[in-house]
DNA sequence: CGGGATCCGCCCGGATACTG
DNA sequence: CAGTATCCGGGCGGATCCCG
């Protein structure tokens, strides 16, 4: 192939006219894509740089998610003219806006933790 | 198998110390999920309801994620002695919080859509 | 350092059929 | 009506190796 690979690249909007939540959620509703776009949120970063602090990611799962995220305009990578080679990646002004409703979300999942493991054990108890 | 099926309903918050969003979005980052608690953010929903207006849904995946959305608290489920059956879906106190975050990335995808479709094209024509 | 290419197992989820 | 059971193909993503 000249490009992309396996999956989360290609993530296309339908022409249909329809709930956004779909589209949206195919641009950050993976595993990692939203810790990524709130990791470069804090400022730019490094390939290796985010590698380490989203945790867990693949090497190749970093870098299928940067270019679709790339892709969808809401990330860019600038290549330095340095030796060792130097990539930085940061969030666009489209990224920006998209963060708060993210971090919303975070928020919410950090108050309600608790109410959430406590419905689970009461679900799984009852049978 | 006793209950559960195949996957979604599944997630547990891992105990560590740590970013929330991988937990929110095993909540309701799948493909179907969110749209049902949108749905029934509209007010209570029967069965069929949700499966015709969720389109596209199958009716097996409707189970599974109603299923995770009440093992999580998200969602009632009431049963009417009726006949024929007749069961009600709700969403619940925690769940209304999530929605507006929700509703916001709803928006912004809407408000967007143009300038993610054309990022696309451009980064594709410039291969 | 910052990737690309390939292989491959597993899980997700659609299709279909059956049930109280 | 509101599910459950089973089959099964595809793609998602980890592991590994290689490269400029």
């Amino acid at each position: 192939m000249s490009r992309r690979n396996t999956a989360v690249t290609d993530q296309v909007a339908p022409p249909e006219e329809e709930c956004p939540l779909p589209e949206v959620l195919g641009l950050i509703g993976d595993k990692w894509s939203a810790q990524v776009l709130l990791e470069l949120g804090h400022g730019p970063r490094r390939f290796t740089q985010l590698e380490r602090a989203v945790e867990g990611i693949s090497r190749r799962m970093l870098t299928l998610n940067l270019r679709a995220l790339e892709r969808n305009g809401l990330v860019t990578r600038t290549v330095h003219p340095d030796a060792p080679p130097r990539v930085e990646y940061a969030v666009t002004p489209l990224a920006e806006e998209i963060r708060e409703p993210l971090e919303a979300l975070a928020a919410w999942a950090r108050r309600n933790r608790a109410a959430l493991s406590a419905a689970r054990r009461a679900y799984d108890r009852r049978g």
